[in-house]
This record gives structure tokens, C-alpha cells and sequence, in this order.
DNA sequence: TCTGGGGTCCTAGGACCC
DNA sequence: TCTGGGGTCCTAGGACCC
């Protein structure tokens, strides 16, 4: 039996979130910023219209923004978060096999739909998802992930699909593949890109044919699993489950450019509450701890980027525990007189909290610090992020390090104090 | 003035072993 | 003068994704 795979996608995903919400913003021109402000991340229509590009720094088309009255938004991670898991519940009602893909896009395998009219089966998700979570949908259809991809790329631009294309009879390929550009096709980046260009290979179609051998030297085993895929050769399946994070990253950005040490702390201290939280919210422990600082990349002279990682003798997610570390690591790689813009944690070597090694020399109580981080995060789960800290994160109301999201919407599914108001 | 953040996989090359 | 070869493991860096 042959696979049919459905990618089901969400058209402008910020952006159609925000509108839920605010129904004024439909039908005007919309963009959203990434964290910081920084770059636009989601663009609506409208705002596309105007030459707006994916990833554009926003400094760069404040002129096009006043021109136009686009309005801005920055981005709200929890309500997104919020809306995306309705969509991908919506998607489970109809399909059992999907894989949530990224916050708005979810593979569905529909190889046990054969007998169905899929296209028809297809509308109908889409229909039932915009009208149990107000978030417009497309769906593409295809033997592989790679040509569903193409197949829903094509269903979002083209007006006859309707957001719809199924695209598993081979007797559309040709006229499908040669309308998609090589660098639109999934897997192929800027430098692919610019090789395969100059290679004479323009569209997906021309990829499609090319010699295997000559694009595995340069874009190796993946570049031909690529082919494989666009003829119809199944080289990526659905994966159901997750397979557990190998790291837990988390970084920011300053708005306000950071010159001490103690500052720095303050942010390092708040990126590793952060982390620690997320390994005990996966069950998992860390046995390698990084840090790492920079200065600008944009400031040439005196571009400065260093990381420390340190080993741990027993992975832990105690908070205080991977502090103390992490604090002393800043210590050793802090620079004086340079402005620092970014920093972050990493944890590394993740394992199950279950399979924690046990040193024989280690003298730390792990029952006691494992009961101090439940409550712990009980108590901030109940009463708000950072109800309970430590003092090195800072007691500072308005701390420098934080990012800049000055254009927010209200958090309205996720936070009582801003649930909508109906004004009659 | 102002350029996100969090991931994954693959490969080449060095270190080390026998 | 002449300095093996094959395997494994680890790491850094590059490429990609959303």
C-alpha cells in the first residue's frame, strides 16, 4: 500500500492568532516582531503586498510601515503556544497518525484513507479547524513529505485550490514541480541554493532529475534523499512521538547592551531558572552545563564570543545546583570593557531524571534539593513565573537584560487578567 | 540608534587505540 | 633517508528547519 501524507499548515500563523482576538486587524495590513522587536517573524497578507519580506530587521522598513499604517505587533509566545495545541487538537479528531511538525504546521498520514475522496476529506478538516479555532488552514497532499510540502505550497497561492491540493497522482508532478523554485523547495537553504542555481538547476522539477551523484558531492546524503522524495520514494516517515531533546538552550538578545559583571550574572542566573525548568518539566537531568556571551556580530572591531562548559560529576535539574556552576564559568570568561548584546545556557548530555548515575563520592542530599524544586515550581505554576526566585536573579523590578516587547497583545487565553471583554 | 531564538542532522578532521 | 592502516569516538562547524 502506498503512504499519502497531508501537511496541514497554518496560512500567517502570528499573525491570524492575533486576529482572533482583535477582528479589527482582519483585512488591514499586520506584521509581527520577533522577541526584542527585532526582526518580522509573520506578515499577513496585506503586509506581504507591500514587499515585505520574511526575516527583514524592522529598522529597515519603518518607512514602508508609516507609509501604510501596518500595524506591528510583538510577538506572544503563550498565546501562540495556547492556539496552536486547539489547531493540533482539532487535526486529532480527525486524523489518529499526525506529527506535530513546529508550532503550525502537523503531518497527517492518511495512507489508511485510501477509500476516501481525500480532497473532499481535506476541505472538510480545513473547514472544521477555522471554525473551532478561528486559524485559516492549508493542506497539501501528496506520497512524500517533501512534495506535500510543494503540494501545500502551492495550495496556499494557487486561487483554484482554495487551500486545498491534492497533489499523489503523478500526472500533475511535472506541471507542479516546474512552478516551484529550488531554493522554495523543503531542505534547500541559501548556499544549496546558490550551488544548484549555478549548476543550472532552477526548479524543483530540475532538481527532481538531476544526477544523484553530482548532488551528493556537494549536499551529501540529504541531497539525495531529496531527489528520492520529489520522485515519490518514501525517505522521511511520520514520527508519532518525539524522540527526547538532546539539549535545552536558552538565550536572549539585550536591548540595552550589558557591561558588568554583575548584570551579566543577573541574566545568566534568569536563563538558568529558565532551563532548569524546562529539563524537570521533561523529567530529565543535565550533566553538562554551558554558558556562553558575546558582543555584537554587527560591531567589527572588538568582536568578542566566548563559552565555557562545564562537566557535572551527577546530571542534576537543581536550579541552585547548576548555578553555582554556571556563575563560576562567567567568572572565568568575563572580559571587562566590552558591551555585551547577547547571552545564554545551554544544557547538554540530557538523560531521564529515572536513570541519574550515581556518583559514590557525591555528598549533595538529592531527595531534599528534588523536593525544594517541586515545590518550587508548584508555587510559580500557581502564582506566575518568578513568584519565588533566587536573589541572584535579581530583585530589580525592570532589570536591563530583559527583551523589549513594547507592541504585546494581552496574553488572552493564558492569563485571567486578560480575558477578552465583550463590550455591548 | 535598531539585525530572534530554539532546535536538528551531517561531515570533516583530530585524537586515540591496537 | 625510510614512519601502517583501520577503526572508533569526539568536536567544531556548516547547513537546514520554523
Amino acid at each position: 500500500m502506498s503512504s499519502i501524507f497531508a501537511l496541514a499548515d497554518c496560512n500567517n500563523f502570528y499573525v491570524s492568532c492575533e486576529r482572533v482576538f482583535n477582528p479589527k486587524l482582519i483585512g488591514k495590513p499586520v506584521i509581527v516582531l520577533s522577541n526584542n522587536d527585532g526582526c518580522v517573524v509573520a506578515r499577513s497578507e496585506e503586509a506581504k503586498s507591500f514587499g515585505i519580506k520574511m526575516g527583514v530587521p524592522v529598522f529597515k522598513i519603518e518607512d514602508i510601515i508609516k507609509a501604510n499604517n501596518i500595524l506591528v505587533y510583538s510577538s506572544n509566545y503563550s498565546l501562540y503556544g495556547d492556539m496552536s495545541q486547539r489547531v493540533m487538537n482539532s487535526l486529532k479528531e480527525f486524523v489518529p497518525k499526525i506529527e506535530i511538525y513546529s508550532i503550525d504546521e502537523a503531518f497527517l498520514d492518511l495512507s489508511d484513507f485510501g477509500n476516501y475522496d481525500i480532497t473532499k476529506y481535506c476541505r472538510e478538516i480545513k473547514k472544521t479547524v477555522e471554525k473551532w479555532t478561528g486559524i485559516p488552514i492549508s493542506i497539501g497532499i501528496s506520497s512524500t513529505k517533501t512534495l506535500a510540502k510543494i503540494a501545500n505550497r502551492i495550495a496556499k497561492k494557487s486561487k483554484k485550490a482554495k487551500g486545498v491540493l491534492d497533489l499523489t497522482e503523478n500526472t500533475f508532478h511535472k506541471q507542479a514541480l516546474e512552478s516551484v523554485g529550488v531554493s522554495d523547495v523543503w531542505g534547500v537553504g541559501r548556499s544549496y541554493s546558490d550551488f544548484l542555481t549555478k549548476s543550472g538547476i532552477n526548479n524543483a522539477m530540475q532538481l527532481r532529475d538531476a544526477d544523484s551523484n553530482y548532488i551528493k558531492q556537494k549536499m551529501g546524503i540529504e541531497g539525495v534523499r531529496l531527489i528520492n522524495e520529489l520522485k515519490g520514494t518514501l525517505c522521511y516517515s511520520l514520527e508519532e512521538s518525539p524522540p527526547p531533546k538532546k539539549g535545552i538552550t536558552v538565550s536572549r538578545s539585550f536591548k540595552t547592551p550589558i557591561k558588568t559583571i554583575d548584570n551579566l550574572s543577573e541574566a545568566i542566573a534568569n536563563f538558568i531558572s529558565i532551563g532548569a525548568g524546562k529539563l524537570r518539566k521533561e523529567k530529565a537531568s543535565s550533566g553538562e552545563v554551558s554558558i556562553f556571551i558575546m558582543t555584537s556580530r554587527f560591531n567589527k572591531e572588538g568582536y568578542y564570543s566566548k563559552s565555557k562548559k562545564y562537566i557535572l560529576a551527577v546530571p542534576s535539574n537543581d536550579t541552585s545546583e547548576l548555578l553555582s556552576f554556571a556563575l563560576k564559568s562567567l567568572r572565568e570568561i568575563f572580559k571587562k570593557n566590552c558591551t555585551y548584546k547577547r547571552a545564554g545556557i545551554m544544557f547538554g548530555k540530557i538523560v531521564s531524571e529515572k536513570y541519574v548515575q550515581q556518583d559514590l563520592f557525591d555528598n549533595k542530599n538529592r531527595k531534599r534539593s528534588k523536593k525544594l524544586m517541586e515545590t518550587l515550581d508548584k508555587i510559580n505554576i500557581k502564582m506566575g513565573t518568578s513568584t519565588i526566585k533566587y536573589a541572584a536573579q535579581g530583585l530589580s523590578g525592570n532589570p536591563g537584560w530583559k527583551p523589549a516587547c513594547k507592541r504585546r497583545s494581552k496574553r488572552y487565553t493564558t492569563d485571567w487578567n486578560s480575558l477578552p471583554e465583550v463590550i455591548s
